[in-house]
DNA sequence: TACTATCTACGAAGATTTTCGTATCACCAG
DNA sequence: CTGGTGATACGAAAATCTTCGTAGATAGTA
């Protein structure tokens, strides 16, 4: 089903900002970009995002609003998977030690990811893997 | 410090050979690809590397034998902060849920995880991050 | 009408990544 | 010496990604 997503170095700067605002016109897009574009530059990576079937518009006025079609989930889990993959050969557990390695986790955060990998390991369990 | 290391789709093929196989003639990185390449292709993605400082390479008869000098560890948290930031937005337990939704752990396997989400955790508490 | 401001469409230049052709060197067998 | 084999070095073609210039459409204003 679905085609792969892998986005490149730009095409994920624009997504990232739509995945956080929800939406955006060029203008808002390109506002709230880390990097400096010009307007064209940034309509044009909606549009070949677009043709991809990675976002979609609605008119908005004179303008267009553009949204993702994709979810930060899928685009992550994808993103994840290579990296695991290729980076870390398959682990889970190596990528979490690296996840977490430079990083501070609150109480709570803690509690809900244990939570986490005990869903997992029930699906272990339950002798599955569910494909999704 | 050390700069970011940023693979594109083809160096990290290669980098994944070098890293599972610890090194490789360039013979032995070839055929070892998912991809199928010519014997220039795969000898000038290495030189590439070596000039970006991400592999070296010892004599060995009359061929070279490449090593990486990155670690997977390095590469793999560089990759994952990107992913962490852009996708999801910093959130390390998003990450973790997508990591493990699609994936069966094995109970030890859950376990040592969980003993690295504490050790997070007691960095927290400790106020600070501890390196090494 | 004409002028300005704001938008999209299109095409192409520029930059980077990927692939490989060709040249060359070294070794070995005849 | 000559030819074949198996390497690396180099340069450039091919493919892809990124950026933007220019054109054209539309609405508002005088």
């Amino acid at each position: 089903m679905g085609g792969e997503t892998a986005f490149t170095e730009r095409e994920l700067d624009i997504m990232s900002v739509l995945w956080r605002a929800g939406s955006g016109t060029v203008t808002e897009v390109r506002e709230a970009l880390p990097v400096d574009l010009g307007y064209t530059s940034v309509l044009k990576m909606l549009q070949i995002l677009e043709e991809k079937g990675m976002v979609r518009h609605e008119a908005e006025g004179r303008a267009y609003r553009y949204f993702p079609v994709v979810e930060p989930e899928e685009a992550g889990g994808d993103a994840l998977r290579r990296i695991v993959d290729k980076i870390f050969q398959g682990s889970a557990e190596m990528a979490l030690a690296r996840l977490v390695s430079e990083r501070s986790l609150r109480p709570d955060e803690v509690k809900r990811m244990k939570a986490l990998l005990d869903e997992a390991a029930a699906r272990e369990r339950d002798g599955g893997n569910e494909e999704g």
